[in-house]
Parts: C-alpha cells; sequence; structure tokens
RNA sequence: GGGGAGGUUCCAGAGUGGUUAAAUGGGGCAGACUGUAAAUCUGUUGGCUACGCCUUCGGAGGUUCGAAUCCUUCCCUCCCCA
C-alpha cells in the first residue's frame, strides 16, 4: 500500500491523496459504505461502482467469523471472491462489537470471551486470533484489535483501557508481521488510536500509534455519544500528532457535517452506518438538508427525489413515489434510499476533494454545514 | 319459515355496573439512528376556551349515586337448517 498526497489546503488541514492498493486506487478525502455481513445492505456491486462511486467497502470481522466462518472464506479465496467486490476492501477488527455488545463478552489482557449474538456459542478473540481472522477474510485493510471505549467514560478505565489496546497493538503487529496474505496480495494493518475524550490520554495514544510506524492510522472510540465539539476537538488533537503523510481513518464518523468538519481537520477515511441504516429507515441526506420520507408532506411532491443527485434514482424517482414505497412498507423504498445517500456521501467527499484543490475549501464547507444538518 | 351469533374509539378486536377516553394488534402521525444483533426502535393517536371540562361503545327510552356493561324497544349484520 502506498499513500500519495496531491495536494494540501493553505487554509486548513484538508488534504486530497490517493491510497494505492493491489485491488486498485482509492482517492481520498473518501467515504467508504459498511458492508458488515459481506454486503452493503440493499445495493449491488454494480451499482456502489458505477452510481454512488464507492472505491472501498468495509466488512466486519466478528460478524463474518460468525456466518458464513473463516472455513468458508478460505476455501472460496477470501472475501473479495465471495462477495465479488473487486475493488479494495477494509475490514474492522471487531473491536467496536466488544463496545456494541459488551454485554455478552468478558476481557481480559489476553482477549475477548463473546457469546455469539446468533446462538449464544462462546468463542474467543485475541489480537492474534483476529489478526488470522482478517487474513482469511482478505481484507487490502486490515484494523488492530482495540477496545472501543464507551461514552461517558471513567479516567481510570479510559486509561487501563487505552493501555491494553496499545498492548493488544504490539501483538497485532507481531502477529501481523509474522503471517503473510492467504490470496497473493499485500494487506496493511491500521493501528487504532483510543483514550475517550481525554486530552491527555489521547496525546499519548495518538503518539504510541504514530510510533508504531504502520501505513495508515485510524481514531477510534468517537461519535459513541459524545457531543460533536468535543469529538472535533479530539480529532484536531490526534490529527496533528499523527504523521501527514499516511492516510487518517476517521472511524465510524458520521453525519455529513462531521465528515467535512474533520476534513477539514486532516482527515482522509470515513465510514459510517448512517446513509446505509438511515436510508432502510426512510431519511434522505442531501445537499440542502435532511429528509425524512415517511412524512406526510411529501404526499403529493412529484418533483425529483433530489435534483441536484448523481445517481439515476435521484432524477426518475418522485418524492412522492419514495414516500409511497415507504408508507407501504415496499422493499423498493429501502434500495432507492441506500443508493441515494451513499451517492450524495461519496458526491460530499468528492466535491470536498475539488475544492481543497482548488484552495476554496474552508468557504465551502462552512455553507455546507449550515445547510447540511437542516431539516426539509 | 326455523335456530343461533353479533353490532365498541380509523380498522381488527378485548372489556359485561365504578380503578374505562376504553387492553392489545394494525393503520395514521412524529421522532431516534454515527468502526450495523437495525428493512430497527421510541413516542403519540376523540374534542377543547386543556393539570379540568365536553362528547363517545348501533338508535331511542328506562333502572341506578354511577351504564360500553342491566332492562324495554327499534334498526342493522352474519352463520346454520329448510
Amino acid at each position: 500500500m502506498q499513500f500519495n498526497i496531491h495536494h494540501h489546503d493553505t487554509g486548513s488541514k484538508a488534504r486530497i491523496g490517493t491510497i494505492k492498493t493491489d485491488h486498485g486506487d482509492i482517492k481520498t478525502p473518501v467515504f467508504m459504505p459498511v458492508g458488515t455481513a459481506g454486503t452493503v445492505k440493499a445495493i449491488h456491486n454494480k451499482d456502489l461502482k458505477e452510481q454512488v462511486n464507492a472505491r472501498i467497502i468495509l466488512g466486519n470481522t466478528y460478524h463474518l467469523y460468525l456466518r458464513p466462518g473463516t472455513e468458508i472464506l478460505k476455501k472460496v479465496g477470501g472475501l473479495h471472491k465471495f462477495n465479488a467486490w473487486d475493488k479494495p476492501l477494509l475490514t474492522d477488527s471487531g473491536g467496536y462489537q466488544v463496545y456494541s455488545l459488551a454485554h455478552r463478552r468478558k476481557m481480559n489482557e489476553e482477549g475477548v470471551v463473546f457469546q455469539s449474538h446468533i446462538d449464544g456459542s462462546r468463542h474467543k478473540f485475541s489480537p492474534e486470533i483476529v489478526m488470522d481472522i482478517q487474513r482469511a477474510i482478505g481484507g487490502d485493510i486490515i484494523m488492530a484489535f482495540d477496545e472501543c471505549t464507551p461514552y461517558p467514560c471513567e479516567y481510570d478505565y479510559a486509561q487501563r483501557s487505552m493501555e491494553m489496546t496499545h498492548r493488544w497493538l504490539t501483538r497485532c503487529c507481531n502477529h501481523f508481521d509474522n503471517t503473510n496474505g492467504l490470496y497473493g496480495y499485500s494487506q496493511s494493518l491500521f493501528p487504532i488510536v483510543q483514550g475517550s475524550t481525554y486530552k491527555d490520554l489521547r496525546i499519548q495514544s495518538a503518539e504510541y500509534i504514530a510510533s508504531c510506524d504502520r501505513e495508515g492510522n485510524a481514531i477510534g472510540g468517537l461519535s459513541v455519544g459524545e457531543p460533536a465539539e468535543m469529538m472535533y476537538e479530539m480529532t484536531e488533537l490526534v490529527c496533528n500528532i499523527l504523521p501527514v503523510d499516511k492516510p487518517r481513518y476517521l472511524m465510524g464518523v458520521g453525519t455529513p457535517a462531521n465528515i467535512l468538519e474533520s476534513i477539514a481537520l486532516g482527515v482522509d477515511m470515513f465510514d459510517c452506518v448512517m446513509p446505509t441504516r438511515n436510508a432502510r429507515n426512510g431519511m434522505i441526506f442531501t445537499s440542502e438538508g435532511i429528509l425524512n420520507m415517511r412524512n406526510r408532506k411529501w404526499i403529493d411532491d412529484f418533483s425529483p427525489i433530489d435534483p441536484n443527485g448523481t445517481t439515476f434514482v435521484d432524477s426518475i424517482y418522485s418524492k412522492a413515489y419514495l414516500r409511497h414505497l415507504f408508507a407501504a412498507g415496499e422493499m423498493l423504498g429501502p434500495i432507492i434510499a441506500t443508493m441515494h445517500n451513499l451517492g450524495f456521501y461519496l458526491w460530499l467527499v468528492d466535491e470536498a476533494a475539488n475544492h481543497i484543490a482548488n484552495n476554496t475549501f474552508m468557504d465551502w464547507k462552512n455553507i455546507m454545514v449550515k445547510k447540511l444538518g437542516q431539516r426539509l
């Protein structure tokens, strides 16, 4: 993997670049659609590529390990083969599930013992095991096994958790460096900064992660319920420490406004379930604001879903029709909304790239941030 | 013609003297959703000059301190047998 920064915005920390992987190039800043169980829900790969302009999608270690399981993934030759996605793939380590499924886990220095949310069976995740699973899945970028702390989080816990995440990272790196990819292309391991909402911990963690000198770095443990200002403060602090010449990945973020603000702080990569999950729940993001397509007010609005939208669904279907689909519980509703939202998210980061290249990013961003959160 | 069941708030459907503006589900309306246990979850759903009042359980009348619940009568549905 290689990262080339093409341009640095003169008015902010925003930059544009290209991550080169064995499955193709990733223009940054980039939004990565989340495909937890080996599928970005409600959309085909063809549409992800041709309509949405997605260049990399996620998969999830915990979910893919439980189903279909590593044996099947090895047998088929990795997730790229299994789900027919031939572009770059990133897998999350299951660290988020340590947080989101906290009530069915037992954690210690060695790792985590989980109870499957599917059948209650017990499974163990350790840094070494998680590296092996991610080798089997075959993501181009794989994530260190960490603990994503909740918010709010006591200082002592945040500190102990961060220190353990650091020790786990050392084990991840050792195991990763002592093993090889299974399918003939290279994989990159990204470490994850933790430290909750405490400045000194974030600084300490960012310095440690930077010292590991991997090919890219991630910021985790944010967007878990803390105020947005706090998230920006932590992101800024950490971005100022993480190396400039390596991609920075802010995990789990976020709203369109969150993404633009974070690009301004020097973040290059984002992923979030928001555009896909909210799409399935009837929410549409546009450059003018947010629409709840279930609302009665759209019942006879026959104008296009989004006149500024870049995917074909934006122009051929009306708001009234999309509202009807959601009202009727028709599956085409979530399908249309998913394509629209992902198309919008990718448009947003690509438009950001254009403005960074033209040194007009900050003015544009400030105007956009005001509009993006509005309810239409 | 004979026998039986029933009419409840938008719908389905509980409730059979007071704690019932009326369970529950659906529908409607609105909200939430940030490295996905999510095509999920939550709230709300008679009216009003509202922390109190008015109108509602097929219609009318009656019993009672009090009726969706009991009585009389009328109207209307559905099922079975001829």
